[in-house]
DNA sequence: ATGCATGTTACATG
DNA sequence: ACATGTAACATGCA
C-alpha cells in the first residue's frame, strides 16, 4: 500500500514515543524484514534508547536515536508503522515491537516485503546524502524532468515513473494517477511525448505530490472523488472526466490502470 | 481453488 | 554495457 504520501503518514505515527527510553524491544528474527540486519545488534542499540527524530524520502523512513544511532525502515507492500496504546495489543504480523512509558512503537508487515535496517554513524548515514532528488524539492525542476525522460526515451512512461532512482516515492497509483490527469497513455514511450504533454506531465507529477500529501499523509483521508484514486480498483469503475468504464494492462509488470478517450 | 495485490531485486533476455 | 521483462519473496482476500 504505501507510497509517498502513505510513507510519510506512518512515519508520523511513531511521534507519541519520541524523547521516551524504550524499555523493551520485542522483535520476531525469523521474519524476512530483518534479512540485512543482525536482530542482535539491533536490540542491543535501541534497548534503553530514545527515538529523538524521523525522516522520509521517497518510500524511506529514517528515524533517529541517541548515541549515533539510526533506524532505517522500509514498508514494502504491506507494512505499516502503529502506537498502540493498550496493554496486550500485539498483533499478528508485529514484528517489531518498542515499548516505551506510554506505549507501544510497532512495524507489523504481513507480507514481509518491508524491511528494518540499522546504521551507526554520527551524523546522517552516507546513503541518505547520495539519494535521488525530491519531486516536491525544488532542483526537482524542468529542466531536470526533461533530462530524465531524454535519458530513458524508450522506456514505457509507466516503467519510468515507478523507477525509484527518478521519481522517489511513485508507486503504482501515483502512476496511474499522474498519467491520467496528463492525459496521456502509460504505455507511451517518454521520446514520443510532445512537449506540451511533457508540460502537463510534469505538472501533473507536482500536482500529484502535493495533493497526496495534502490529503493522506495528514490523516490518511482518501484523495477527492474527482482523482482516479477511488475508482481505479472498483470492478467497473469510471473514468471521474468522461464517465466511461477503465481500461486495465499490464506494463511492466504492473496492473494499470487509465482511460481510453481520456488518455491519448 | 485460483488469481491477484499501492514493492524491490536478482536473474534472464534482447 | 544497456534496457526491459519475469520470477521470487509471504500472506490475505475475493
Amino acid at each position: 500500500m504505501p507510497e509517498l504520501a502513505e510513507v510519510a503518514f506512518y512515519c508520523s505515527q511513531w511521534r507519541p514515543g519520541f524523547n521516551r527510553t524504550i524499555r523493551s524491544v520485542k522483535l520476531n528474527d525469523k521474519v524476512r524484514c530483518f534479512r540485512d540486519v543482525s536482530t542482535r545488534q539491533l536490540s542491543l542499540k535501541l534497548k534503553g534508547n530514545r527515538l529523538t527524530g524521523s525522516r522520509t524520502h521517497g518510500k524511506r523512513m529514517l528515524f533517529q536515536l541517541r548515541n549515533s544511532t539510526w533506524l532505517g525502515v522500509h514498508l514494502g507492500m504491506t507494512g505499516s508503522l502503529a502506537f498502540r496504546k493498550e496493554e496486550g495489543a500485539i498483533e499478528t504480523h508485529d514484528h517489531l515491537v518498542l515499548g516505551v512509558e506510554n506505549g507501544w512503537l510497532v512495524f507489523n508487515d504481513p507480507r514481509q516485503f518491508g524491511k528494518v535496517e540499522l546504521y551507526v554513524s554520527k551524523g546522517l548515514p552516507e546513503f541518505w546524502e547520495n539519494l535521488p532528488r525530491e519531486m516536491e524539492s525544488a532542483p526537482f525542476d524542468f529542466g531536470y524532468f526533461e533530462s530524465i525522460l531524454h535519458r530513458r526515451g524508450r522506456s514505457p512512461l509507466k516503467s519510468l515513473l515507478l523507477d525509484q532512482s527518478l521519481f522517489p516515492g511513485v508507486g503504482n497509483w501515483m502512476a496511474d494517477e499522474v498519467l491520467w490527469r496528463a492525459r496521456v497513455r502509460p504505455n507511451r514511450s517518454a521520446r514520443s511525448l510532445e512537449r506540451s504533454e511533457l508540460k502537463a506531465l510534469f505538472r501533473s507529477l507536482k500536482f500529484v505530490c502535493r495533493g497526496a500529501m495534502k490529503y493522506i499523509a495528514t490523516d490518511f483521508s482518501d484523495p477527492p472523488k474527482s482523482w482516479l484514486f477511488t475508482h481505479r480498483w472498483k470492478p467497473g469503475g469510471r473514468c471521474p472526466k468522461t464517465g466511461v468504464e477503465l481500461e486495465r494492462t499490464q506494463i511492466g509488470g504492473r496492473t494499470t490502470c487509465w482511460s481510453a478517450e481520456w488518455q491519448k
